[in-house]
DNA sequence: AGAGTACAGTACTAGCGGTACAGTTTTAGA
DNA sequence: TCTAAAACTGTACCGCTAGTACTGTACTCT
């Protein structure tokens, strides 16, 4: 995942340790039920330790969804880059961009471990206002960037059939989310790809009609 | 929510607020951080009482899903068949269906609470093997109730573009699951509805191409 | 009137999450 | 090489929680 590890000081070696373990653990059991204890002994470092680079569990939780929305950013920038490059038509360029996408989930070893963002909505009453405000943020984030290419593709072409932008900037977050929820459920790693290549359908459908 | 609520006896009256007050925590503060004194408390009565109705906690975590999935199952149910007293025709009464769902949706008062099922995925490791097993069975039975309806459709309208009719069942699912994180992140209850009135439009392009 | 149902009361335990703070080693820069 | 900050370790402690065990009692239905 990331990428320059060898120039991360040990202290930064450390800190991102112990979040990858806590987010994985996160993803699995829920943030209430991811003790410091079990971190630390994965870590291989003390309570002490911990509490040296998190002020408390709550700082914890928001650092790892800060690193999360972060990564999550860059890589559909880089995603949006690449497909810039291959299209300057904005409806060609975006429907690259989601076989990227949609590639890039489908080539994850195990599956997509778990969307950070949807799990923190399913345990808001834990968080601090902050956090919360953090994961109202992300979404909006992500309806703004998805929007703003949904408004060049409507400059050139005209849809098909009545269309609300945001609604449907919307729609692949929710795809993507719920998409990872059925490929957990039902241990189908191949689902949430399918998923998003069928978001990419509906689409053509709207801008091209086929 | 519940239609008989004056033909259930004392114990059973009872057992239904348990689990109403422990569902309703559950889904903000996720299952392992709901403690059964919390739950106690709010519903008046003691730790023997509780006892009284669940052998223990994953005992109550079974209980609520298979309620949960149970009157699911009901609600589509019903709308499914006063979709079919409106239209015979297959895909009409799917359409139909649909915006009977998204209505529903749409008139929860606070906006949907939170999917349990999607909540448990979140937390899977926290459960036993049976509770996880009802997860993905919940999500294959949805899927072979909207595939039964997809596959009534295509044998009389021909799909416009090539679509796999499970990932197409699996695609409400998703767009539910995901509606219902979005509707909670952003704040917006109505975000849910129209997602689902995103998924008809996508339906109506495949099936009428418009 | 008796029997099961549906709890209340009380008391206990083992274990965990989380805090606090003092002490020690490691690292990096002058 | 010295020093100061960084990066921890060690230890002790508290409150809460899940769960057990048992006795007692009010209600309810036949």
């Amino acid at each position: 995942m990331s990428i320059q590890t060898q120039t991360l000081s040990k202290g930064e070696q450390t800190r991102e340790r112990i979040m990858d373990i806590a987010q994985e653990a996160v993803l699995h059991k829920g943030f209430a039920s991811t003790s410091i204890d079990e971190i630390i002994c994965e870590a291989g470092i003390t309570k002490s330790g911990f509490f040296y680079h998190f002020r408390d569990k709550n700082d914890l939780a928001k650092a790892l969804l800060q690193r999360y929305t972060d990564n999550e950013w860059k890589v559909f920038d880089q995603l949006f880059t690449q497909a810039d490059e291959l299209s300057e038509d904005p409806l060609h360029a975006f429907l690259i961009f989601l076989k990227l996408f949609a590639d890039l989930m489908g080539d994850l070893p195990n599956g997509h471990p778990g969307c950070l963002i949807a799990s923190y909505v399913y345990q808001d009453f834990l968080f601090s206002r902050e956090v919360r405000d953090m994961t109202t943020e992300g979404h909006r984030i992500w309806r703004q960037r998805f929007r703003d290419r949904l408004d060049q593709i409507v400059a050139r072409y005209p849809p098909r059939v009545e269309v609300n932008l945001d609604d449907m900037a919307d729609m692949l977050s929710a795809v993507a989310d719920g998409g990872i929820i059925l490929s957990k459920s039902l241990h189908d790693p191949s689902l949430l790809p399918r998923q998003i290549m069928q978001y990419r359908s509906y689409v053509k459908l709207v801008f091209l009609g086929n």
